[in-house]
DNA sequence: AGGATTTGACCGTA
DNA sequence: TACGGTCAAATCCT
């Protein structure tokens, strides 16, 4: 439980090193002529982030004790101090009998759940991706009695027994419910640390250090493209928080809408890179010719970046990227964190 | 060839 | 027993 109290600390910091970056954008578009809307979409970012942050200390100090579980928690995925062996492909070696599996089928069960939204604009195009920076990989799509469209279920690729379930609403076809369940045990995908891997990886992971750059200097354009966004945020009792984007027009779950775009290495598996999903191959459930009207650099932006209008939740990975952005970040600055 | 997705089958739960 | 979640072989994609 230790490694898991951890491992929220450190979510922890990132999000308050995050909260911090945001302000630093706020008071330079203070200074700037930036609109009033991407002042707000900072402001919004910020309040997430410390919402966020929040949120892991009132459940990192509940470790330990029993969860209350069933509706939507509302709470950032906490580590649990399973044996780190996720099932399927390149981890699920047959695990299924045995007690690490069991112990696991429980604890996700009784893990903190919370769901999100996802609008998607017909009219508008593209105007919000879901990336919430972690790496899903698709691995069951069911039809859902009484539901229109079926659901698509996905799990983290990183050694990480949490899932995503995306539901497209019968009632408002441009809705999406993203269902988040259980525990992120894995490293995110900024995350990565130095590792003796092969040339190739680290080859892959320049390139991936090429992409953050990238993706930095684009910050004033996803500004621009932020203030197109709709974001609503809302606090419903603590139990759920919701996210509303729109998106350009969707589907339901369709066959071969795309793959994952390598965008970092893992360090903590064999796996030869980590898989972004790219908000256009969020999951299947949306349809990837719906982004294609955008270019390829764009969406890049849009998958690395965008995911800080997200539920405050959800999303990690911005935090984490900001992290790596500045690795000479001075953590032991005097009253940074007062 | 390796990795991702699809999809029918299996399993657990209510 | 029905339903939803997951598995895993087959298939597709790069």
């Amino acid at each position: 439980m230790e490694s898991g109290w951890f491992c929220e600390q450190k979510t922890l910091i990132a999000e308050l090193i995050r909260g911090m970056e945001l302000a630093k954008q706020l008071r330079a578009h203070l200074n700037a002529t930036s609109s009033v809307e991407s002042r707000d979409v900072l402001v919004q970012r910020i309040l997430a982030s410390y919402e966020k942050a929040l949120l892991i200390l009132n459940w990192g100090g509940s470790m330990g004790q029993p969860q209350s579980v069933g509706v939507s928690a509302g709470v950032p995925e906490s580590p649990i101090s399973i044996n780190g062996s996720p099932r399927s492909d390149e981890f699920d070696g047959g695990v299924k009998d045995n007690q690490g599996y069991n112990e696991a089928s429980k604890k996700r069960k009784t893990a903190p759940r919370w769901t999100d939204h996802v609008r998607v604009s017909p009219e508008n195009g593209l105007e919000g991706p879901h990336d919430d920076g972690y790496s899903w990989r698709k691995y069951g799509q069911k039809d859902i009695l009484g539901a229109k469209y079926p659901r698509c279920t996905y799990r983290n690729t990183q050694n990480c027994w949490a899932t995503k379930q995306v539901q497209r609403s019968d009632e408002d076809p441009t809705i999406f419910e993203i269902t988040y369940r259980g525990t992120h045990i894995c490293a995110h995908g900024n995350q990565s640390i130095p590792s003796p891997s092969s040339p190739e990886k680290q080859e892959k992971k320049q390139k991936n250090t090429d992409n953050n750059y990238q993706q930095q200097q684009s910050q004033q354009a996803l500004y621009n493209f932020q203030n197109s966004l709709k974001v609503i945020t809302e606090d419903l009792d603590n139990k759920e928080m919701v996210s509303l984007f729109s998106f350009p027009s969707a589907y339901g779950c369709t066959k071969n809408v795309g793959s994952y775009s390598p965008s970092f290495i893992s360090p903590a598996t064999p796996e030869p890179a980590h898989y972004s999903v790219s908000p256009f191959q969020m999951n299947n459930c949306l349809g990837a010719h719906d982004l294609l009207h955008l270019e390829p650099d764009f969406t890049e932006i849009i998958s690395a970046n965008t995911s800080a209008t997200n539920s405050p939740i959800v999303d990690l990975d911005f935090a984490l990227d900001q992290v790596e952005l500045d690795p000479n970040f001075p953590f032991d600055t005097p009253g940074f964190f007062s």
